[in-house]
RNA sequence: GGCCCGUUCGUCUAAUGGCUAGGACACUACCCUCUCACGGUAGGAAUGGGGGUUCGAAUCCCCCACGGGUCACCA
């Protein structure tokens, strides 16, 4: 009689989806769906100060845009933040009411005080404990207050907090998915704000009772937050409540292996998106970074990773988000996505120029991308025919008389064809070839200079894809430039 | 600094006591070839160090080193 499996994604609204919270996202995502649970979307926005404008849309867009859409909580109608599912409200600060409510719950459990203390008292405590090398805590001055004096004080409008009474002995025992048991001492832990003078709750009170109020079954999270798991699982056993099961996911680094950052690079995955790097090729990447199902295949869909996915299989280890690999598996992806589908997204993307020709080239150059926004110089660069010399047009193993003649004839041909002749390379290329060959002449020393004349460049795609992009008009036009240069 | 977590090729990882430690990216060479790219083949490249346990250790235990996380009225 399992429990259904209800997972969660809870992000501050402060601004953009981080490329590691979109592990997180797609961990949970991976895990409700193996095991045929709710994906829960759940905003923690209970720092005003905090608060970024247009944060949670922005959010909500990039998990749409990798088809990882929660199945319930916040959702975005339009241009409206809206509930979806039975266990709302899902923005946390409209669940105050119900903070406040167990926190005093916690308070007349002897599990939580009142705490008076101003700012300027608690940097001095900070300060003289920096001093003595002593740990930096709060000190429980506090703590020892009367519950009668403290109810009293409050009521009188005192300016004050409400502080969890955490145990100061003995070890607190967890359990944890990804790491096995861990234990850490009570001494090590403090006295955790969980009510702001303003009323509102921090992370500690705010998530665990959410976690509690909405059936969450599994929390899978950063391992930022293991150090405070002893505070999460003291508020719910105080509370007599079944906590979750925890998982903490190693973190993602930057190459120096300090934790992922944006000083070293993009980290929203907005701005991957905006590059033109393939939802499906982030998702993929993404999932294999401190996860491997097999160890001898790196192409997956998401489906069957969901298939795969053992959360207990997780690496304990950070993993650092190397972009090459990412480059390579987005060429995979760009290379396997059918004809129309590639030029929709580079349409999308603003990536394609107008043009026929510039449509043409977007076919010819796509094995050569490694993300959508290589294209417009990719295009550009196969579209125009660059200033060259002469010389150039002459292939290593051959002469200048060679290649006049060779262009020659191979104008001659070619204004025998009609249009739509030039809109099949392959066939093109099948033709020509068996043409050169007949004729008794080297491929060298007839491609070379066709392709040179076509592009003006040393390195270019391929003289049958040129003409496929040129078409006739402009084909015959390139070679005459490139005769007149001979001359 | 206290506490917690971690440590396999440069990077992502596989191998949960038992073949010469496997794959991928990147790199190098070669092949394909009119150039570039694609593709193919091959190669170099790792169990942080030291002690144990065991017939046998990347794997289990201890110590050290190193890295990361955390120590807010932020999440």
């Amino acid at each position: 009689m399992a429990s259904p499996v209800r997972v969660r994604f809870a992000p501050s609204p402060t601004g953009f989806l981080h490329i590691g919270s979109l592990r997180t996202v797609l961990y949970n995502w991976l895990f409700a769906r193996h095991h045929k649970g709710t994906f829960i979307l759940r905003v923690e926005d209970t720092d005003r100060s905090r608060f970024v404008e247009g944060a949670i849309e922005n959010l909500y867009r990039s998990l749409v845009a990798c088809d990882l859409t929660p199945d319930e909580g916040v959702a975005v109608d339009g241009t409206t933040i809206i509930d979806k599912g039975e266990y709302g409200p899902y923005m946390q600060s409209a669940r105050r009411e119900k903070h406040l409510r167990y926190a005093y719950d916690l308070i007349e459990k002897d599990a939580a005080y009142y705490c008076f203390c101003t700012a300027e008292r608690l940097d001095e405590v900070r300060k003289q404990q920096q001093l003595t090398k002593q740990p930096i805590m709060y000190d429980r001055h506090c703590r020892s207050l009367s519950k009668q004096e403290a109810e009293n004080r409050a009521a009188v409008g005192d300016e004050h907090v409400i502080r969890l009474k955490v145990p100061t002995e003995g070890v607190s025992k967890m359990h944890d998915m990804i790491r096995g048991d861990v234990e850490i001492p009570w001494a090590q832990v403090d006295d955790q704000v969980i009510i702001k003078s303003d009323g509102f709750p921090t992370y500690h009170l705010a998530a665990t009772c959410d976690d509690h109020d909405m059936e969450i079954s599994h929390v899978i999270r950063g391992e930022e937050w293991l150090s405070s798991l002893p505070k999460h699982l003291f508020i719910f056993e105080t509370m007599g409540w079944k906590a979750p099961e925890y998982a903490h996911l190693p973190l993602l680094l930057n190459a120096d292996r300090s934790k992922l950052s944006k000083r070293q690079g993009d980290v929203a995955v907005e701005d991957y998106l905006a590059k033109g790097y393939l939802p499906e090729a982030l998702v993929n990447f993404v999932a294999l970074l401190g996860w491997n199902p097999t160890a001898d295949r790196e192409i997956y869909e998401k489906e069957e990773l969901a298939t795969l996915f053992d959360i207990t299989k997780v690496n304990k280890s950070g993993a650092v988000f190397n972009t090459e690999k990412l480059d390579w598996l987005n060429a995979h992806y760009i290379k396997e996505l059918p004809v129309d589908d590639y030029l929709e997204r580079l349409r999308k993307g603003g990536f394609l120029p107008e043009g026929i020709m510039a449509e043409r080239a977007a076919r010819v150059v796509r094995e050569r991308l490694a993300k959508l926004s290589d294209a417009p110089e990719a295009i550009a660069e196969t579209v125009d025919c660059a200033e060259y010399p002469s010389t150039m047009l002459v292939w290593k193993k051959s002469t200048k008389e060679e290649a006049i003649a060779r262009l020659t004839a191979i104008r001659e041909y070619l204004f025998k064809k009609n249009e739509t002749w030039f809109g099949d390379a392959v066939g093109m290329e099948r033709e020509l070839l068996l043409w050169i060959v007949e004729m008794g002449w080297g491929n060298g020393d007839t491609l070379w200079p066709l392709r040179v004349a076509l592009s003006g460049r040393e390195k270019s795609p391929g003289p049958f894809e040129l003409l496929f992009v040129t078409g006739k008009d402009e084909g015959l036009a390139r070679l005459d430039a490139a005769l007149q240069k001979m001359a």
